[in-house]
DNA sequence: CATCGCCGTTAACAGTCCGTTAACGCGGCA
DNA sequence: TGCCGCGTTAACGGACTGTTAACGGCGATG
Protein backbone atom coordinates (compact mmCIF):
# COMPACT_ATOMS: atom_id res chain seq x y z
CA UNK A 1 0.00 0.00 0.00
CA UNK A 2 1.57 3.40 -0.84
CA UNK A 3 0.04 6.20 0.25
CA UNK A 4 2.50 8.96 -1.07
CA UNK A 5 1.59 11.96 0.02
CA UNK A 6 0.24 13.04 -3.02
CA UNK A 7 1.84 15.56 -5.81
CA UNK A 8 0.29 19.22 -5.89
CA UNK A 9 -2.79 18.68 -4.00
CA UNK A 10 -4.69 22.26 -4.09
CA UNK A 11 -7.62 22.62 -1.57
CA UNK A 12 -10.02 21.45 -4.21
CA UNK A 13 -7.78 18.57 -6.00
CA UNK A 14 -9.87 14.89 -5.77
CA UNK A 15 -8.74 11.94 -4.47
CA UNK A 16 -8.53 9.21 -6.67
CA UNK A 17 -7.90 5.27 -5.32
CA UNK A 18 -6.44 3.06 -7.60
CA UNK A 19 -7.24 -0.86 -6.39
CA UNK A 20 -4.85 -2.80 -9.01
CA UNK A 21 -2.43 -5.59 -8.47
CA UNK A 22 -0.51 -5.22 -12.05
CA UNK A 23 2.11 -2.74 -10.87
CA UNK A 24 2.74 -1.54 -14.43
CA UNK A 25 -0.75 -0.51 -15.21
CA UNK A 26 -1.24 0.85 -11.32
CA UNK A 27 1.91 3.07 -12.38
CA UNK A 28 0.24 4.40 -15.33
CA UNK A 29 -2.41 4.93 -13.87
CA UNK A 30 -1.63 7.28 -11.01
CA UNK A 31 0.94 8.65 -13.08
CA UNK A 32 -1.88 9.67 -15.66
CA UNK A 33 -4.17 11.17 -12.67
CA UNK A 34 -1.56 13.04 -10.97
CA UNK A 35 -0.75 14.67 -14.11
CA UNK A 36 -4.41 15.74 -14.52
CA UNK A 37 -4.40 17.30 -10.92
CA UNK A 38 -6.07 14.14 -8.97
CA UNK A 39 -4.53 13.24 -5.90
CA UNK A 40 -3.82 9.44 -5.95
CA UNK A 41 -3.54 6.41 -3.65
CA UNK A 42 -3.30 2.94 -4.48
CA UNK A 43 -3.69 -0.27 -3.06
CA UNK A 44 -2.56 -3.66 -4.90
CA UNK A 45 -4.84 -6.34 -3.59
CA UNK A 46 -8.13 -6.19 -2.78
CA UNK A 47 -8.03 -6.66 0.96
CA UNK A 48 -5.64 -3.39 1.42
CA UNK A 49 -8.10 -1.86 -0.96
CA UNK A 50 -11.02 -1.85 1.18
CA UNK A 51 -8.99 -0.44 4.17
CA UNK A 52 -7.68 2.14 2.13
CA UNK A 53 -10.91 3.33 0.78
CA UNK A 54 -12.51 3.09 4.32
CA UNK A 55 -9.31 4.99 5.82
CA UNK A 56 -8.80 7.45 3.07
CA UNK A 57 -12.20 8.26 1.96
CA UNK A 58 -11.17 9.09 -1.77
CA UNK A 59 -13.62 10.83 -4.06
CA UNK A 60 -13.64 8.03 -6.78
CA UNK A 61 -12.24 4.66 -7.01
CA UNK A 62 -10.62 2.98 -9.89
CA UNK A 63 -11.06 -0.47 -9.02
CA UNK A 64 -9.65 -3.74 -10.47
CA UNK A 65 -12.20 -6.64 -11.03
CA UNK A 66 -9.59 -9.57 -10.86
CA UNK A 67 -7.87 -9.11 -7.26
CA UNK A 68 -5.28 -11.51 -5.14
CA UNK A 69 -6.52 -12.10 -1.63
CA UNK A 70 -10.39 -10.35 -2.62
CA UNK A 71 -11.90 -10.08 -5.83
CA UNK A 72 -12.86 -6.63 -7.04
CA UNK A 73 -16.80 -7.65 -6.79
CA UNK A 74 -16.52 -8.20 -3.54
CA UNK A 75 -14.42 -5.32 -2.54
CA UNK A 76 -17.12 -3.32 -4.65
CA UNK A 77 -19.74 -4.87 -2.62
CA UNK A 78 -18.84 -4.31 0.45
CA UNK A 79 -17.65 -0.48 -0.06
CA UNK A 80 -20.92 0.15 -1.24
CA UNK A 81 -22.34 -1.73 2.84
CA UNK A 82 -21.49 1.90 3.57
CA UNK A 83 -20.30 4.22 1.65
CA UNK A 84 -21.87 6.15 -2.10
CA UNK A 85 -18.46 6.90 -3.27
CA UNK A 86 -18.22 6.69 -7.26
CA UNK A 87 -16.57 3.21 -8.03
CA UNK A 88 -15.37 2.60 -11.65
CA UNK A 89 -14.42 -1.23 -12.54
CA UNK A 90 -11.62 -2.38 -14.65
CA UNK A 91 -12.19 -5.88 -16.36
CA UNK A 92 -10.11 -7.22 -18.43
CA UNK A 93 -12.36 -8.75 -21.20
CA UNK A 94 -15.57 -8.07 -22.59
CA UNK A 95 -16.91 -11.63 -21.40
CA UNK A 96 -16.27 -10.45 -18.29
CA UNK A 97 -18.84 -8.24 -18.64
CA UNK A 98 -21.29 -11.17 -17.79
CA UNK A 99 -19.57 -11.88 -14.54
CA UNK A 100 -19.44 -8.20 -13.53
CA UNK A 101 -23.40 -7.46 -13.95
CA UNK A 102 -21.10 -4.66 -11.94
CA UNK A 103 -23.41 -2.46 -11.97
CA UNK A 104 -25.78 -4.54 -9.93
CA UNK A 105 -23.08 -5.30 -7.54
CA UNK A 106 -23.23 -1.34 -7.18
CA UNK A 107 -20.31 -0.13 -9.29
CA UNK A 108 -21.33 2.78 -11.44
CA UNK A 109 -19.10 2.55 -14.64
CA UNK A 110 -16.91 0.36 -16.23
CA UNK A 111 -13.76 -0.07 -18.53
CA UNK A 112 -12.88 -3.08 -20.33
CA UNK A 113 -9.15 -3.84 -20.97
CA UNK A 114 -7.54 -2.15 -22.99
CA UNK A 115 -8.60 1.22 -22.67
CA UNK A 116 -7.01 4.76 -23.56
CA UNK A 117 -6.02 7.14 -20.44
CA UNK A 118 -8.36 9.54 -22.12
CA UNK A 119 -11.44 7.74 -21.84
CA UNK A 120 -10.51 6.63 -18.46
CA UNK A 121 -10.08 10.33 -17.05
CA UNK A 122 -13.35 10.91 -19.25
CA UNK A 123 -15.45 8.55 -17.36
CA UNK A 124 -13.83 9.81 -13.85
CA UNK A 125 -14.31 13.39 -14.32
CA UNK A 126 -18.34 12.42 -15.55
CA UNK A 127 -18.24 10.09 -12.22
CA UNK A 128 -16.93 13.39 -10.25
CA UNK A 129 -19.97 15.47 -12.29
CA UNK A 130 -22.65 12.82 -11.26
CA UNK A 131 -21.27 12.96 -7.54
CA UNK A 132 -21.90 16.34 -7.45
CA UNK A 133 -24.72 17.01 -9.02
CA UNK A 134 -26.21 14.58 -6.27
CA UNK A 135 -27.52 16.36 -3.19
CA UNK A 136 -25.46 16.95 -0.57
CA UNK A 137 -28.00 15.53 2.50
CA UNK A 138 -28.17 12.55 0.51
CA UNK A 139 -25.27 10.82 2.23
CA UNK A 140 -26.24 7.52 3.44
CA UNK A 141 -23.42 7.18 5.88
CA UNK A 142 -25.68 8.80 8.50
CA UNK A 143 -28.54 6.25 9.85
CA UNK A 144 -30.83 7.37 12.61
CA UNK A 145 -33.46 5.16 14.52
CA UNK A 146 -35.06 6.78 17.33
CA UNK A 147 -32.21 7.10 19.82
CA UNK A 148 -30.33 5.42 17.85
CA UNK A 149 -27.78 6.53 15.66
CA UNK A 150 -25.51 4.75 13.16
CA UNK A 151 -22.31 6.45 11.58
CA UNK A 152 -21.15 4.36 8.78
CA UNK A 153 -17.75 6.41 8.26
CA UNK A 154 -16.76 6.42 11.88
CA UNK A 155 -18.20 3.03 12.30
CA UNK A 156 -19.87 4.03 15.41
CA UNK A 157 -23.37 3.11 17.30
CA UNK A 158 -25.04 5.61 19.69
CA UNK A 159 -28.06 5.23 21.58
CA UNK A 160 -28.59 8.23 23.46
CA UNK A 161 -25.94 9.81 22.99
CA UNK A 162 -23.84 6.74 24.18
CA UNK A 163 -21.60 4.92 21.84
CA UNK A 164 -22.36 1.22 21.56
CA UNK A 165 -19.14 -1.56 20.88
CA UNK A 166 -21.00 -3.63 18.29
CA UNK A 167 -18.33 -6.63 16.77
CA UNK A 168 -17.63 -5.96 12.81
CA UNK A 169 -20.43 -8.45 11.87
CA UNK A 170 -22.71 -6.98 14.08
CA UNK A 171 -22.07 -3.56 12.64
CA UNK A 172 -22.74 -5.20 8.88
CA UNK A 173 -25.96 -6.35 9.89
CA UNK A 174 -26.89 -3.56 11.70
CA UNK A 175 -26.21 -1.20 8.91
CA UNK A 176 -27.72 -2.97 5.96
CA UNK A 177 -31.35 -3.55 8.01
CA UNK A 178 -30.79 -0.10 8.97
CA UNK A 179 -30.42 1.45 5.58
CA UNK A 180 -32.97 -0.62 4.37
CA UNK A 181 -35.23 -0.41 7.65
CA UNK A 182 -39.18 -2.09 6.90
CA UNK A 183 -38.32 -4.02 4.68
CA UNK A 184 -38.13 -7.83 5.31
CA UNK A 185 -34.82 -10.16 4.39
CA UNK A 186 -34.38 -13.87 4.79
CA UNK A 187 -31.63 -15.44 6.51
CA UNK A 188 -30.10 -16.31 3.32
CA UNK A 189 -30.88 -12.51 1.49
CA UNK A 190 -29.27 -11.75 4.67
CA UNK A 191 -26.23 -14.03 4.20
CA UNK A 192 -25.33 -13.14 0.48
CA UNK A 193 -25.66 -9.13 1.11
CA UNK A 194 -23.49 -8.90 4.67
CA UNK A 195 -21.58 -11.67 4.55
CA UNK A 196 -20.95 -12.16 0.72
CA UNK A 197 -22.16 -14.67 -1.67
CA UNK A 198 -19.32 -16.95 -1.06
CA UNK A 199 -20.51 -17.93 2.49
CA UNK A 200 -21.63 -21.49 2.62
CA UNK A 201 -22.37 -21.46 6.49
CA UNK A 202 -25.40 -22.25 8.27
CA UNK A 203 -28.50 -19.46 8.57
CA UNK A 204 -28.69 -19.85 12.12
CA UNK A 205 -25.76 -17.63 12.25
CA UNK A 206 -28.24 -14.90 11.62
CA UNK A 207 -29.92 -15.41 14.55
CA UNK A 208 -27.00 -15.07 17.00
CA UNK A 209 -25.84 -12.05 15.45
CA UNK A 210 -29.58 -10.31 15.93
CA UNK A 211 -29.63 -11.63 19.04
CA UNK A 212 -26.12 -10.13 20.19
CA UNK A 213 -27.49 -6.90 18.68
CA UNK A 214 -30.74 -7.10 20.63
CA UNK A 215 -29.03 -7.43 23.57
CA UNK A 216 -26.81 -4.13 22.70
CA UNK A 217 -29.54 -1.93 21.13
CA UNK A 218 -33.24 -2.84 22.52
CA UNK A 219 -34.37 -1.87 25.82
CA UNK A 220 -35.60 -5.37 26.48
CA UNK A 221 -34.15 -7.21 24.14
CA UNK A 222 -36.87 -10.01 24.73
CA UNK A 223 -39.55 -7.63 23.14
CA UNK A 224 -37.70 -5.42 20.68
CA UNK A 225 -38.81 -2.52 19.29
CA UNK A 226 -36.50 -2.24 16.48
CA UNK A 227 -35.10 -5.46 15.31
CA UNK A 228 -38.20 -7.48 14.69
CA UNK A 229 -38.38 -11.09 13.72
CA UNK A 230 -40.91 -11.97 10.69
CA UNK A 231 -41.69 -15.22 11.35
CA UNK A 232 -41.45 -17.46 9.06
CA UNK A 233 -39.71 -14.96 6.94
CA UNK A 234 -36.14 -13.35 8.51
CA UNK A 235 -35.72 -9.89 10.26
CA UNK A 236 -36.05 -6.22 9.71
CA UNK A 237 -35.11 -3.19 10.89
CA UNK A 238 -38.03 -0.68 11.75
CA UNK A 239 -37.69 2.85 12.89
CA UNK B 1 -52.97 -4.77 -18.01
CA UNK B 2 -53.89 -8.44 -17.44
CA UNK B 3 -55.28 -9.45 -14.43
CA UNK B 4 -54.77 -12.77 -14.20
CA UNK B 5 -53.68 -14.93 -10.92
CA UNK B 6 -49.90 -14.36 -11.03
CA UNK B 7 -49.09 -17.30 -11.27
CA UNK B 8 -45.02 -18.56 -11.41
CA UNK B 9 -44.28 -17.57 -14.88
CA UNK B 10 -42.37 -19.75 -17.37
CA UNK B 11 -39.53 -19.19 -19.71
CA UNK B 12 -40.54 -17.08 -22.60
CA UNK B 13 -39.06 -15.35 -25.22
CA UNK B 14 -38.22 -11.66 -24.31
CA UNK B 15 -39.11 -8.63 -25.84
CA UNK B 16 -36.91 -6.05 -26.81
CA UNK B 17 -37.69 -2.10 -27.57
CA UNK B 18 -34.62 -0.41 -30.41
CA UNK B 19 -35.91 3.29 -30.44
CA UNK B 20 -32.91 4.35 -33.21
CA UNK B 21 -33.88 6.71 -35.88
CA UNK B 22 -30.62 5.54 -38.17
CA UNK B 23 -32.35 2.76 -40.55
CA UNK B 24 -29.18 1.01 -40.81
CA UNK B 25 -28.40 0.35 -37.59
CA UNK B 26 -31.88 -0.04 -36.64
CA UNK B 27 -32.72 -2.86 -39.08
CA UNK B 28 -29.01 -4.32 -38.19
CA UNK B 29 -30.26 -4.43 -34.03
CA UNK B 30 -33.56 -6.19 -34.99
CA UNK B 31 -31.81 -8.72 -37.11
CA UNK B 32 -29.28 -9.94 -34.51
CA UNK B 33 -31.51 -9.50 -32.07
CA UNK B 34 -33.97 -11.88 -33.52
CA UNK B 35 -31.52 -14.27 -34.84
CA UNK B 36 -31.06 -14.78 -30.74
CA UNK B 37 -34.50 -15.38 -30.18
CA UNK B 38 -35.54 -12.01 -28.61
CA UNK B 39 -39.03 -10.62 -30.04
CA UNK B 40 -37.72 -6.66 -30.86
CA UNK B 41 -40.01 -4.13 -31.50
CA UNK B 42 -38.73 -0.91 -32.81
CA UNK B 43 -39.22 2.72 -33.31
CA UNK B 44 -37.51 5.68 -35.16
CA UNK B 45 -37.78 8.51 -33.33
CA UNK B 46 -38.50 9.73 -29.46
CA UNK B 47 -42.34 10.15 -29.41
CA UNK B 48 -42.81 6.96 -31.13
CA UNK B 49 -40.32 5.37 -28.85
CA UNK B 50 -42.12 6.29 -25.33
CA UNK B 51 -45.64 5.63 -27.13
CA UNK B 52 -44.45 2.04 -28.11
CA UNK B 53 -42.83 1.49 -24.65
CA UNK B 54 -46.04 2.31 -22.61
CA UNK B 55 -47.89 0.25 -25.40
CA UNK B 56 -45.76 -2.92 -25.62
CA UNK B 57 -44.18 -3.59 -22.05
CA UNK B 58 -41.01 -4.52 -23.52
CA UNK B 59 -38.68 -6.41 -20.85
CA UNK B 60 -35.85 -4.11 -22.23
CA UNK B 61 -34.94 -1.04 -24.02
CA UNK B 62 -32.59 -0.28 -26.17
CA UNK B 63 -32.50 3.64 -26.57
CA UNK B 64 -30.37 5.77 -29.09
CA UNK B 65 -28.93 9.55 -27.49
CA UNK B 66 -29.81 11.48 -30.52
CA UNK B 67 -33.27 11.05 -31.80
CA UNK B 68 -35.95 13.04 -33.60
CA UNK B 69 -38.70 14.92 -32.34
CA UNK B 70 -37.69 14.31 -28.21
CA UNK B 71 -33.97 13.33 -27.73
CA UNK B 72 -33.02 10.25 -25.43
CA UNK B 73 -32.54 11.26 -22.08
CA UNK B 74 -36.14 13.43 -21.86
CA UNK B 75 -37.54 9.57 -23.17
CA UNK B 76 -35.52 7.68 -20.68
CA UNK B 77 -36.92 9.69 -18.35
CA UNK B 78 -40.71 9.94 -19.29
CA UNK B 79 -40.14 6.19 -19.44
CA UNK B 80 -39.26 6.32 -15.85
CA UNK B 81 -41.97 8.28 -14.29
CA UNK B 82 -44.06 4.75 -14.43
CA UNK B 83 -41.83 1.77 -15.17
CA UNK B 84 -38.76 0.34 -14.01
CA UNK B 85 -37.70 -1.90 -17.59
CA UNK B 86 -34.19 -1.68 -18.37
CA UNK B 87 -32.79 0.79 -20.37
CA UNK B 88 -29.64 0.55 -22.46
CA UNK B 89 -28.74 3.82 -24.37
CA UNK B 90 -26.82 4.50 -26.91
CA UNK B 91 -24.28 7.23 -27.48
CA UNK B 92 -22.58 8.56 -30.76
CA UNK B 93 -19.06 9.51 -28.78
CA UNK B 94 -17.47 8.88 -25.91
CA UNK B 95 -17.23 12.61 -25.54
CA UNK B 96 -21.41 12.48 -25.17
CA UNK B 97 -20.76 10.33 -21.70
CA UNK B 98 -20.34 13.81 -20.28
CA UNK B 99 -23.57 14.27 -21.82
CA UNK B 100 -25.02 10.91 -20.66
CA UNK B 101 -24.47 11.12 -16.84
CA UNK B 102 -27.21 8.46 -18.68
CA UNK B 103 -27.77 6.34 -15.22
CA UNK B 104 -28.36 9.38 -13.79
CA UNK B 105 -31.27 9.86 -15.85
CA UNK B 106 -32.32 6.42 -14.96
CA UNK B 107 -30.64 4.55 -17.64
CA UNK B 108 -29.54 0.98 -16.58
CA UNK B 109 -26.29 1.06 -18.91
CA UNK B 110 -24.82 2.20 -21.90
CA UNK B 111 -22.63 1.73 -24.79
CA UNK B 112 -20.56 4.00 -26.92
CA UNK B 113 -20.53 3.92 -30.85
CA UNK B 114 -19.24 1.83 -32.63
CA UNK B 115 -19.71 -1.44 -31.00
CA UNK B 116 -20.13 -5.03 -31.50
CA UNK B 117 -23.13 -7.08 -31.61
CA UNK B 118 -21.71 -9.02 -28.90
CA UNK B 119 -21.26 -6.69 -26.28
CA UNK B 120 -24.41 -5.32 -27.26
CA UNK B 121 -25.95 -8.95 -26.56
CA UNK B 122 -23.96 -9.14 -23.66
CA UNK B 123 -25.34 -6.11 -21.91
CA UNK B 124 -28.65 -6.75 -22.93
CA UNK B 125 -28.45 -10.44 -21.69
CA UNK B 126 -26.83 -9.08 -18.57
CA UNK B 127 -30.01 -6.77 -17.86
CA UNK B 128 -32.16 -9.28 -18.27
CA UNK B 129 -30.68 -11.33 -15.45
CA UNK B 130 -30.54 -7.95 -13.42
CA UNK B 131 -34.37 -7.93 -13.48
CA UNK B 132 -35.09 -11.40 -13.04
CA UNK B 133 -32.63 -11.76 -9.86
CA UNK B 134 -34.32 -8.64 -8.31
CA UNK B 135 -36.99 -9.66 -5.71
CA UNK B 136 -40.35 -10.13 -7.37
CA UNK B 137 -42.97 -7.52 -5.33
CA UNK B 138 -39.92 -4.82 -5.89
CA UNK B 139 -43.10 -2.73 -7.23
CA UNK B 140 -46.64 -3.13 -7.12
CA UNK B 141 -45.68 -4.17 -3.52
CA UNK B 142 -48.21 -1.51 -1.86
CA UNK B 143 -51.70 -1.95 -1.99
CA UNK B 144 -54.61 -0.22 -0.60
CA UNK B 145 -58.47 -0.93 -0.52
CA UNK B 146 -59.85 1.39 1.31
CA UNK B 147 -58.98 1.46 5.10
CA UNK B 148 -56.35 -1.35 4.12
CA UNK B 149 -53.44 -0.70 3.65
CA UNK B 150 -50.84 -3.88 2.30
CA UNK B 151 -47.07 -3.74 1.91
CA UNK B 152 -45.43 -6.54 0.74
CA UNK B 153 -41.70 -4.90 1.63
CA UNK B 154 -42.46 -5.24 5.20
CA UNK B 155 -45.38 -7.23 5.21
CA UNK B 156 -47.00 -5.60 6.93
CA UNK B 157 -51.24 -4.36 7.23
CA UNK B 158 -52.69 -1.40 8.22
CA UNK B 159 -55.86 -0.35 8.81
CA UNK B 160 -56.32 3.60 9.47
CA UNK B 161 -52.91 3.71 9.83
CA UNK B 162 -52.82 0.98 12.82
CA UNK B 163 -50.62 -2.02 12.37
CA UNK B 164 -52.42 -5.17 12.11
CA UNK B 165 -50.69 -8.48 13.01
CA UNK B 166 -50.86 -11.01 10.77
CA UNK B 167 -49.84 -14.64 10.70
CA UNK B 168 -47.34 -15.79 7.78
CA UNK B 169 -50.11 -18.11 5.83
CA UNK B 170 -52.35 -14.81 6.73
CA UNK B 171 -50.55 -12.26 5.18
CA UNK B 172 -49.82 -14.67 1.92
CA UNK B 173 -53.79 -15.31 1.33
CA UNK B 174 -54.90 -11.27 1.73
CA UNK B 175 -51.74 -10.37 -0.34
CA UNK B 176 -53.03 -12.68 -2.91
CA UNK B 177 -56.27 -12.26 -2.80
CA UNK B 178 -55.65 -8.16 -2.98
CA UNK B 179 -53.72 -8.26 -5.70
CA UNK B 180 -56.22 -9.79 -7.67
CA UNK B 181 -58.93 -7.37 -6.03
CA UNK B 182 -62.89 -8.20 -7.42
CA UNK B 183 -61.84 -11.55 -8.80
CA UNK B 184 -63.14 -14.77 -7.27
CA UNK B 185 -61.28 -17.97 -6.32
CA UNK B 186 -61.74 -21.10 -5.44
CA UNK B 187 -60.42 -22.78 -2.57
CA UNK B 188 -58.26 -25.14 -4.91
CA UNK B 189 -56.83 -22.12 -6.56
CA UNK B 190 -56.38 -20.46 -3.34
CA UNK B 191 -54.33 -23.76 -2.10
CA UNK B 192 -52.50 -23.53 -5.53
CA UNK B 193 -51.50 -19.79 -5.60
CA UNK B 194 -50.85 -19.07 -1.32
CA UNK B 195 -50.09 -22.78 -0.61
CA UNK B 196 -48.11 -24.50 -3.53
CA UNK B 197 -49.25 -26.62 -5.78
CA UNK B 198 -47.84 -29.49 -3.24
CA UNK B 199 -49.96 -28.65 -0.65
CA UNK B 200 -52.06 -31.81 -0.43
CA UNK B 201 -54.11 -30.71 2.61
CA UNK B 202 -58.10 -30.32 2.81
CA UNK B 203 -59.62 -26.76 1.58
CA UNK B 204 -61.29 -26.08 4.75
CA UNK B 205 -58.18 -24.50 5.96
CA UNK B 206 -58.89 -21.65 3.34
CA UNK B 207 -62.09 -21.34 5.65
CA UNK B 208 -60.37 -20.75 8.79
CA UNK B 209 -57.58 -18.49 7.83
CA UNK B 210 -60.39 -16.31 6.14
CA UNK B 211 -62.40 -16.41 9.10
CA UNK B 212 -59.20 -15.24 11.05
CA UNK B 213 -58.46 -12.71 8.26
CA UNK B 214 -62.01 -11.23 9.15
CA UNK B 215 -61.54 -11.05 12.84
CA UNK B 216 -58.91 -9.06 12.66
CA UNK B 217 -59.88 -6.80 9.29
CA UNK B 218 -63.48 -6.27 9.02
CA UNK B 219 -65.19 -4.18 11.00
CA UNK B 220 -67.87 -6.83 11.44
CA UNK B 221 -66.55 -9.85 10.87
CA UNK B 222 -70.02 -11.50 10.73
CA UNK B 223 -70.95 -9.10 7.62
CA UNK B 224 -67.71 -8.36 5.69
CA UNK B 225 -67.14 -5.95 3.83
CA UNK B 226 -63.82 -7.11 1.87
CA UNK B 227 -63.29 -11.04 2.12
CA UNK B 228 -66.68 -12.02 0.45
CA UNK B 229 -67.70 -15.43 0.23
CA UNK B 230 -68.71 -16.15 -3.06
CA UNK B 231 -71.20 -19.08 -2.14
CA UNK B 232 -70.78 -22.56 -3.97
CA UNK B 233 -67.46 -20.48 -5.41
CA UNK B 234 -65.15 -19.54 -3.14
CA UNK B 235 -63.93 -16.25 -1.83
CA UNK B 236 -62.91 -12.90 -3.13
CA UNK B 237 -61.66 -9.27 -1.85
CA UNK B 238 -63.42 -5.89 -2.87
CA UNK B 239 -62.25 -2.82 -2.19
C1' DC C 1 7.54 -17.88 17.04
C1' DA C 2 4.38 -18.72 20.77
C1' DT C 3 0.56 -17.14 23.31
C1' DC C 4 -3.50 -14.81 24.23
C1' DG C 5 -7.86 -12.96 23.33
C1' DC C 6 -11.54 -11.74 20.38
C1' DC C 7 -14.79 -12.95 17.10
C1' DG C 8 -17.62 -15.87 14.15
C1' DT C 9 -19.76 -20.22 13.78
C1' DT C 10 -22.15 -24.18 15.15
C1' DA C 11 -24.82 -27.31 17.94
C1' DA C 12 -28.22 -28.27 21.28
C1' DC C 13 -32.18 -27.42 23.91
C1' DA C 14 -36.29 -24.96 25.28
C1' DG C 15 -40.12 -22.35 24.42
C1' DT C 16 -43.45 -20.25 21.52
C1' DC C 17 -46.18 -19.72 17.65
C1' DC C 18 -48.60 -21.36 13.78
C1' DG C 19 -51.10 -24.44 10.51
C1' DT C 20 -54.03 -28.12 10.17
C1' DT C 21 -57.71 -30.92 11.27
C1' DA C 22 -61.92 -32.43 13.31
C1' DA C 23 -66.27 -31.54 15.14
C1' DC C 24 -70.41 -29.09 15.70
C1' DG C 25 -73.83 -25.58 14.59
C1' DC C 26 -76.29 -22.68 11.54
C1' DG C 27 -78.51 -21.15 7.48
C1' DG C 28 -79.81 -21.39 2.66
C1' DC C 29 -81.54 -23.85 -1.23
C1' DA C 30 -83.91 -27.47 -3.53
C1' DT D 1 -87.44 -30.85 5.61
C1' DG D 2 -83.07 -32.69 4.43
C1' DC D 3 -78.77 -31.89 2.48
C1' DC D 4 -74.93 -29.21 1.52
C1' DG D 5 -71.94 -25.47 2.24
C1' DC D 6 -70.02 -22.35 5.36
C1' DG D 7 -68.84 -20.30 10.10
C1' DT D 8 -66.70 -21.14 14.29
C1' DT D 9 -63.98 -23.08 17.86
C1' DA D 10 -60.45 -25.71 20.11
C1' DA D 11 -56.76 -28.84 20.34
C1' DC D 12 -52.75 -31.18 18.65
C1' DG D 13 -48.36 -31.69 16.50
C1' DG D 14 -44.76 -29.64 14.21
C1' DA D 15 -42.05 -25.85 12.56
C1' DC D 16 -39.64 -21.87 13.74
C1' DT D 17 -37.14 -18.92 16.77
C1' DG D 18 -34.65 -17.58 21.24
C1' DT D 19 -30.90 -18.53 23.91
C1' DT D 20 -26.74 -20.24 25.65
C1' DA D 21 -22.28 -22.16 25.51
C1' DA D 22 -18.39 -24.23 23.50
C1' DC D 23 -15.20 -24.65 19.79
C1' DG D 24 -11.83 -23.13 16.43
C1' DG D 25 -9.48 -19.69 13.70
C1' DC D 26 -7.28 -15.56 13.11
C1' DG D 27 -4.91 -11.55 14.14
C1' DA D 28 -2.59 -9.00 17.74
C1' DT D 29 1.00 -8.84 20.84
C1' DG D 30 5.11 -9.64 23.07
Amino acid sequence: MTTEPAAPSHASAKTVLVIEDEASLASTLSYNLRKNGFNVSSAADGVEGLQAARRDRPDVIVLDLMLPRMDGLEVCRRIRADSDVPILMLTAKAEELDKVVGLEMGADDYLTKPFSMRELLARVRALLRRAAARPAGDDASRISAGPIELDARGRTVTRGGAEIALKPKEFDLLFFLAKNAGQVFTREQLLEHVWGYDFFGGSRTVDVHIRWLREKLEEDPSKPRHLLTVRGIGYKFVR
